[in-house]
DNA sequence: TATTAAGTGGGGTTG
DNA sequence: CAACCCCGCTTAATA
């Protein structure tokens, strides 16, 4: 990996197209060919190119100017005046990150716990194909026996809305001897989301904070043996 | 900015929860208290926070740990060995990045350019509201007389499909003595959205990739001014 | 301040 | 390869 603090323009060209104008930046090559531009704010970087497979170097009074190309892209960076070089051995094989509390461990959870949480809608079937998409949870209502599609999601927005409407219909299409209704389960739903899924007769059902908590304690009375979480 | 590199293991916990196995990779401070740690692949960091208020540092057999706080977030970095250390200035007032060939340009070439390129709709208004959501351009077929709503994207995609056929059926909602069609303006129309779409009797329009060529030069025809950029 | 929509979105999984 | 969907999405514009 190389850093170089330098004062830098760019030109991008590819999927879109951007300029960025000259200022003293951050310039960070790694050894996979990422090529990433950085400001002194925000951990994104402002101009980037991934998959690089060719370079090239035009001096021009004594400015250099070094091109990445890629498939259908290029990046163009001028280096007007170099601050610093560093060149950083990071080693291969980084065991890479793991992560927890993530939708797909909420739907498991809502999953073992949709009949206590609602008292009314008992679980049938996990990614259930509709016909356009599978649906997180496929339920039926314990009263009415009508056949409910539970939309999974940590944030619910219009747009899941729209999402579980689309899965209700493709269902009632696809086995019109059936009833079918649809529900969003989610740790947050917006006011505006609510409103707009009660018109399409989409229940709303709030999933308590709480749930990490109760699933990580689960998980741990499931396996007997001590994790290695646990001795640490 | 701060640039420090060292063997270190990381815990993050906020909207979701990870953790990452000692390596050496590269932490980046930023001045406005984002925090990145890089490996050496990829133009993204594996782990970050964002708008850090608080900091805390403690010390166990000589090794440090340093936790980083907001708002219902810690990330906790364990620097086990640290091998190298970075302090680079950054200036504020970074001029930023310039778009163009944006989805905004692109529909307001197509406002320009519709009839033209179509031979039978002609523009009424943009961002025509639909009672759900504004559609970007309303036309009107000119033989038929139809209304037209028309959502113009990059890359169409069955959703894409739902979406104008929800605005479409809006429209029809709203103004009930009034015809509505739909169509999807795109650079690229994959075959399952164009049959779809066909098969909602949504017409596709694709869009020339020369678009963005004709833009800019309009734009230049229209600044009788020579701009900056011609300069350069 | 909250909401919406675009992004060079990225990245993984499944058919 | 295309389609689909989640992401600790981020980020900018807008009401």
């Amino acid at each position: 990996m190389k850093i170089i603090i330098s004062d830098l323009s760019v030109k991008y060209s590819g999927r879109g197209e951007s300029t960025l104008p000259r200022h003293k930046r951050m310039l960070l090559i790694k050894d996979d060919g990422t090529i990433s531009i950085h400001n002194g704010k925000g951990y994104k970087p402002i101009n980037y190119m991934m998959r690089t497979s060719g370079f090239e170097e035009t001096i021009e009074n004594n400015v250099k100017t070094w091109t990445f190309y890629a498939d259908d892209e290029a990046l163009e960076i001028t280096l007007h005046e170099i601050y610093e070089e560093h060149i950083i051995d990071l080693p291969d094989g980084d065991p890479g990150l793991t992560r927890s509390r993530t939708e797909d461990q909420l739907q498991e959870w809502l999953y073992e716990n949709l009949e206590k949480l609602t008292g009314k809608y008992r679980v049938r079937a996990r990614e259930y194909e509709t016909g356009d998409g599978p649906v997180d949870i496929l339920a039926e209502n314990i009263e009415t026996e009508v056949n409910v599609a539970v939309e999974v999601k940590r944030i619910a927005a219009p747009e899941t809305v729209a999402q579980i409407v689309r899965y209700v219909d493709a269902l009632k299409e696809f086995y019109p001897d059936r009833k079918f209704e649809g529900v969003i389960a989610a740790l947050e739903i917006k006011d505006k989301t609510f409103d707009l899924a009660r018109r399409r007769g989409i229940e709303c059902v709030v999933i308590p904070a709480s749930w990490s908590e109760d699933y990580a304690f689960n998980k741990a009375m499931k396996n007997s043996e001590p994790t290695l979480f646990d001795i640490l």
